[in-house]
DNA sequence: TTATTTGGTTTCGTTATGCAACCTTTCTGG
DNA sequence: CCAGAAAGGTTGCATAACGAAACCAAATAA
């Protein structure tokens, strides 16, 4: 039994666990927002598996997320970088730190601050065309002709 | 072996993708989201497998995601509701589905409006205390003391 | 030139996932 | 009230993914 396929069913979050959505892809991609790059730094500060490491590093370059950067001098020696797909994944990785932060308590030993200000950052939130925040209860889910959906069933 | 336990890794990402972090959780939640709350509707709106189903709405329920509600009149029957911390990751759903969008075209027969204007939503952003938008690169990773961290290596 | 580091691959055992069958309790139609 | 269907699981089995450790070739450092 393959595991189900989730770009197959018109559903653009389902779409995107397809390619980030196991246990270890957000987490490189995170590590390579704090400007981790080489695969033994992922190894060490993630502490994961390098089959498993090598198998996300190659879905992760395969999805366009990142790149593999030949820096060898003679011959190969690689480097991992961001995409600009996968710097994008900025909002969704703070969002989720945020998340875990407001419900789970500080177990995190860093911060994320304004490189300009030093200040923490503002909460992520969703907002409608006019900056005023939304939440789930403000959104109205519609079909393609604008109809609204009731799919509850 | 057991899977990699990511909530004593001193990373509140890691400690969210433990609690949501699988396949299909963040889905179950989505799909809450839309209004499902029955066991077979999740089911037959996600495609997902009894026993899988079952594991994940058991998980977030342990996790305080959503909430088993027992409707039966005579006996057991339930629904399976969002709570707060699973509405406050209407978020990072919603930067989800905005990131899968904008980088693999729009898969989704769905759409979300502001049900007072009926509007489409707008990107969600990071931002700084003041407003103003924020990627990857303005952004500084600082430990409890407020210095620099340089832990790419 | 030898030792070490890098970036993997292989092997093997454990866990997770998917499918189908089955089971008990509750609701519905007549 | 009774038959049948539906809800909400559980169990068993087969396959896929994961984790740890061993191993390995090329590149770099000493």
């Amino acid at each position: 039994m393959t595991r189900k396929r989730f770009d197959e069913m018109g559903c653009s979050v389902a779409c995107a666990l397809n390619e980030v959505g196991d246990w270890w892809s957000l987490l490189v991609v995170k590590q390579a927002m704090l400007g981790t790059r080489r695969f033994v730094d992922f190894q060490h500060n993630l502490g994961i598996a390098k089959n498993i490491l090598c198998n996300r590093l190659t879905r992760l370059v395969e999805n366009g997320v990142m790149v593999r950067v030949d820096v060898g001098e003679h011959g190969k020696r690689y480097e991992y970088r961001l995409t600009d797909k996968g710097r994008d994944l900025f909002t969704v990785v703070t969002a989720l730190r945020q998340w875990s932060e407001r419900w789970n308590g500080e177990k995190d030993t860093m911060q994320l601050v304004d490189r300009q200000t030093g200040e923490p950052l503002a909460p992520v939130v969703v907002q409608n065309q006019q900056g005023h925040p939304l939440t789930v209860r403000d959104v109205r889910f519609v079909d393609e002709d604008g109809e609204p959906l009731e799919e509850a069933g």
